[in-house]
DNA sequence: TTGGCTTATCGGGAATTTTCGATATCTTTG
DNA sequence: CAAAGATATCGAAAATTCCCGATAAGCCAA
């Protein structure tokens, strides 16, 4: 657990944004294709990107931010790369903080 | 509580670091003057700058983003400006990340 | 009030981050 | 295999952060 990175990745409005849109997929976004009821493996990039408005370049680098800092995780499947929190990692950066900071 | 601020005020190496030796003052830092009895009130800036080997306004401008973003409190005692954590306000931290991040 | 400490603020060069458009890669489909 | 769609990576301009030295401001002692 690299602290600093966490805390690079948390100190952007928008990623925070991404993590917290991605609390409750089915609030935030449209339903989605087949072999994923509901959203297990995650929310894909594109449904992301057209709910931020940037680009989706600059969605994709958010997203592969997160999960190097361990926060979220992806999941390729087709040409589609879910991603989702990753709820244990946030629980444990809680816990560090309140403990160790 | 400025989610952006503090994970901003906490993504650097250098200011984890200030939070880590403010946790056990009489471990990092010598005995200070009269009136501040142990570590009472804080360390101060002096101390700090000391013990990171940092210029003095780099170390100035690092507690005054901690302080900003609400992680420490300052406590100005004659020529002496003495910071210390804000164990409520870290503990409240650790409780948003895991309860709303 | 003058001088000596301690801390804060200012101005700036170097490094990093932000965000984009363009392009490359991967996957599915015809 | 070629085309199309989804995502990743590259290169770059603008903004921000890092960290410094110089200087200002606050406080105390002589």
């Amino acid at each position: 657990m690299n602290k600093v990175e966490i805390f690079k990745a948390l100190s952007n409005k928008t990623r925070l944004q991404i993590l917290n849109m991605l609390r409750e997929p089915d609030r935030y976004f449209p339903p989605q294709q087949a072999g994923d009821s509901a959203f297990g493996l995650g929310v894909c990039v594109g449904h992301i990107q057209q709910k931020l408005g940037l680009s989706q370049s600059t969605v994709s680098e958010y997203l592969a931010t997160l999960q190097r800092a361990g926060l979220i995780t992806a999941t390729r499947s087709g040409q589609w790369t879910y991603y989702k929190r990753d709820e244990a990692a946030i629980q444990r950066l809680g816990e560090t903080i309140r403990q160790e900071l």
